[in-house]
DNA sequence: CGAGCATCCTGACGCTGTCAACATGATCTT
DNA sequence: AAGATCATGTTGACAGCGTCAGGATGCTCG
């Protein structure tokens, strides 16, 4: 079964420069990537890369899918942390997992949400991503007891809760959430938690929309 | 004082600069703007551009400050649109008015927020973001009454409008909202106002913070 | 043991941003 | 009016970039 060490010429390379790409992603941003920086890291030549994931598009797309597989992983881990919550407190636990990805892994969430580089149509990135949705989406189901994509109201709760966690956590490692930057950890996710909820009451009447 | 037309060699090569600078973001994204690429479409030296803005660095936090300008004329557009509208109505206009903006410029929306490139230590960045930042802040002092800078709950109101309409824009762009996608234009705003008006529904209790 | 193949390297191409040196032309001083 | 000065724009060079073609290396299996 092939152990990753001390095989071929390098051992597991893909694994090696997909760790390298991240660490070149995190230091210099979607923006100031670069391929050859990935390889030299890594200690091989400049177009070694190529072989495994094709171009640099191919690097970030494989980066991206494996940001989104972490990513649903955090928010699973905050519902794991806690134990006799209902379904609204365990909808706040995946926004503070969604939180805690976008915190620690700035670059990474921009690389994900922001950027027109990763391919969106591969089967492995569309797939990772569609599983990070439809987590919330059962959430929402758990909360209302109806699934969203059979009911509109329901689907409406998750445009909301997913666009005011997404809209904090893109406002907030971008500095520009202020008041946010300033509170304890407990602070903030009281309010994200306070924030979240908001999302989920519903207006009187609704939209109105079929 | 200086007319902007006939005079020097080309005439008001800085706003021409700035205005193929935008179609070449629009073209190829932040990732794919080329300086040269700009200089070329203007018809001018590939080393032209520094004189005016430096380096592509320049360029981009120039572009990204007018676009906050831009920015903010949207949102006081749509408020000029309405007349009798209350302190509420006003809000969601802004809000419709950021969404305006993120759609017809999708990639100038994303060098202002969610890229590293522009410096945003630059006074006029600054001013442009902190302007447009201020509109938000007034809408909710006329809806509440009351400062936000001297009110936290007042001040949670800002965030939560703000992050709900900005997760908002970055998915719908991003074409992750997908129910958004399908809708008409008139459905999609009276969604988008329902959810606003979510983040403006105070939590009983609200968040307890200072 | 040798064929085949996945893996990795070398060298080249045109592209990029930035810099230094030079040309041009408007403005200001004397 | 003439010359100096400076903003404006050009040219050429440099290293770094992604990508491709071709060659080297070493594992695997017949």
């Amino acid at each position: 079964m092939t152990r990753e060490k001390d095989r071929y010429h390098h051992g597991d390379l893909r694994a090696a420069l997909l760790a390298a790409a991240e660490a070149v992603l995190t230091e210099t941003g979607v923006e100031g990537f670069s391929l050859r920086a990935v390889a030299k890291r890594v200690g091989v030549s400049h177009a070694a890369p190529a072989h495994h994931f094709g171009d640099v598009q191919g690097v970030l797309t494989a980066l991206a899918a494996e940001g989104f597989r972490r990513f649903l992983a955090a928010m699973q881990a905050r519902q794991a942390a806690i134990t006799g919550g209902d379904a609204e407190a365990l909808l706040v636990a995946s926004g503070l997992g969604y939180l805690d990805f976008a915190e620690a892994s700035p670059a990474l969430f921009r690389l994900m949400f922001s950027s027109v580089r990763p391919r969106e149509e591969t089967p492995e990135l569309s797939a990772a991503a569609r599983d990070a949705f439809g987590h919330l989406a059962a959430d929402v189901a758990r909360l209302r007891g109806v699934s969203p994509f059979e009911d509109s109201a329901a689907m409406e709760d998750v445009m909301a809760a997913w666009a005011m966690v997404h809209g904090v956590a893109e406002l907030f490692i971008s500095g520009r959430l202020k008041p946010m930057q300033t509170m304890t950890r407990a602070e903030r996710e009281a309010t994200v938690a306070s924030l979240l909820k908001r999302s989920l009451a519903r207006a009187p009447g609704g939209t109105g929309q079929r």
